[in-house]
RNA sequence: CGGGGUGUGGCGCAGUUGGCUAGCGUACCUGCUUUGGGAGCAGGGGGUCCUCCGUUCGAGUCGGAGUACCCCGACCA
């Protein structure tokens, strides 16, 4: 075994990051916290990003590109955006260097000082509302909404390959209407994109709802989320939409002269998902013998293996396999055929595997001479033969049963793991012994959901969009509440 | 920034109270036999033992300083 996982139930997190290293997603890079995207994680992650620019261009949308240095005084002009801010930057103070005078190689020029620091954008409200500001005079100039591809960087202090990285990939959706019921219902819609591309393209089932004030957004009057449940037991807020009213065109003055030749302030959302979904996705499905892919993200969803003794038989499998590949081509599915002789068949399962390649076609001298096929599903691991007529339909409809599969099995760990909890001691319980999702009452107050989380290090998750209306006692204080929000541990 | 740990071929590690030519697994290269679940055998290449200073006849091993990374906290828009 050259290439050993550790186990999920042994150690989660351990598994985690052999799966990320060994699967070739990704590595750590020389520089602190960053890393390195390998060419087939990034393959993934540009399949993400084909569906989900698409998602947003049939809304509407369209891309931009803003600065990656903002001026330091930016982020001094909105207050809460300021206040709820974490100060975890790069800074950029100089813009110059210079041969070392007393040794080799090269030091930052103290000479070349910016007179104003440069911050490397950790999200670009800032830099695109004093941008908006020069686009927009009328209620003709609105709506405008933009998104951007781009990466950002957050100094953070202990950072996971994925899930919280110092730089990361994300796209960002900065929206600007006339009214306030057009924003809301833009930070709402594009909710409803992120949860839509989550269980149909990621196979990974979310709940949608609100963030509490403590969790929101820095600026934000509104932060919705859709939030997913690992297979250890942990929440991932997999992607947030903000109704941020009018605090940012306040922040940088932006008016607008409307129908009845008024000025007012325009009304904002702002939206983001990143590479952080790629940690989503490995966290959802992937088991001991590595990644699972959904079909719809998968870079290879087929992959022919030839199995052959003899050159002779080589060339007759290789011409058969091109046969198959064509044929599933015109059905849109993506083939590759492996016929490295310097690996071997097993060895090729095995890596094939841990890729998460949805479905591997063996095809040997058994099946030359049967007219048949070996084919194995990556979700459930069964084997199976075929008969080569007709095999590009059977494929395909494979296909879509693992969509479906691993969609269903993710709700299932996600309904088997959500529980209501109507003590604090109950909550306590399960939260230590189980994990998952815990619904309960809560006063609505931030000291209490401090208190838990000093506690317990469970956060509210969100109050969810479904909330049933439901007369209870918050499990920390007693005091009244109207419904149950959502705990859990989370990373 | 606090508390703990680790730096030894690409990767994972062992290395005894300081001792002789620094070892094992894996990966890599060559050859033969193999190929339907990570092949076997034989041979081979690859090391400033994190850095600097010190102790010593002698340091991977002991001491000091530095540095990097990992884990636990704090942080995570």
């Amino acid at each position: 075994m050259a290439k050993e996982l550790t186990s999920r139930a042994e150690n989660y997190s351990q598994w985690y990051n052999d799966l990320v290293l060994k699967a070739d997603l990704a590595e750590n890079s020389a520089v602190r916290g960053c890393m390195v995207i390998k060419p087939y994680g990034y393959a993934i992650w540009e399949k993400m990003q084909a569906i989900l620019d698409k998602m947003f261009k049939d809304t509407g949308h369209y891309n931009a590109y803003f600065p990656l240095f903002i001026p330091k005084s930016f982020f001094s002009k909105e207050a809460s955006h300021v206040e709820g801010f974490a100060k975890e930057c790069a800074v950029v103070t100089h813009y110059r260097l210079k041969n070392d005078p007393n040794g080799k190689g090269v030091i930052v020029d103290s000479d070349a000082k910016l007179e104003e620091e440069l911050i490397v954008r950790p999200t670009s409200e800032t830099i695109i509302w004093h941008t908006y500001k020069g686009w927009i005079q009328s209620y003709r100039d609105l709506p405008i909404l933009c998104n951007q591809w781009a990466n950002v960087v957050r100094w953070e202090m202990r950072t996971r390959l994925f899930l919280r990285t110092a730089e990361f990939l994300w796209q960002e959706g900065h929206t600007a209407h006339a009214t306030s019921d057009e924003a809301i219902e833009e930070t709402r819609k594009m909710l409803d994109v992120y949860a839509e591309f989550a269980e149909k393209t990621m196979a990974m089932p979310v709940l949608k709802g609100v963030k509490t004030p403590n969790e929101r957004f820095a600026g934000a009057i509104d932060t919705y989320c859709i939030e997913a449940l690992m297979q250890d037991g942990k929440a991932l807020q997999a992607g947030t939409s903000h109704f941020l009213g009018q605090n940012f065109a306040k922040a940088f003055d932006v008016t607008f002269t409307n129908k009845e030749g008024k000025s007012d302030y325009v009304w904002a959302s702002s939206w983001g998902v990143s590479t952080r979904l790629m940690g989503a996705l490995i966290m959802s499905h992937s088991d001991d013998n590595g990644l699972v892919l959904p079909p719809a993200l998968a870079p290879n969803q087929v992959v022919i293996i030839p199995i052959y003794k003899k050159d002779e038989e080589l060339a007759l499998i290789k011409s058969k396999a091109l046969e198959l590949k064509e044929e599933l081509n015109k059905l849109n599915i993506s083939v590759k055929i492996d016929d490295r002789d310097t690996h071997k068949p097993g060895w090729k399962f095995a890596e094939y595997e841990l890729k998460g390649v949805p479905v591997r076609i063996a095809i040997g001298p058994r099946d030359l001479e049967n007219q048949t096929v070996e084919i194995s599903r990556r979700d459930t691991l069964e084997k199976f033969s075929l008969p080569q007529e007709g095999l590009a339909t059977k494929v395909k409809s494979l296909l879509d049963d693992i969509q479906q599969n691993i969609y269903n099995k993710a709700f299932n760990h996600r309904k088997e793991n959500t529980r209501t909890a109507d003590s604090y001691d109950e909550f306590k319980t399960i939260l230590d012994e189980k994990g998952g999702f815990i619904l309960a009452h809560w006063d609505g107050t931030a000291e209490t959901e401090e208190a838990i989380k000093n506690e317990t290090k469970a956060t509210i998750r969100c109050i969810p969009l479904d909330q049933k209306t439901e007369i209870g006692n918050c499990i920390y204080s007693g005091k009244e509440s109207k419904g149950r929000v959502i705990f859990a541990r989370s990373y």
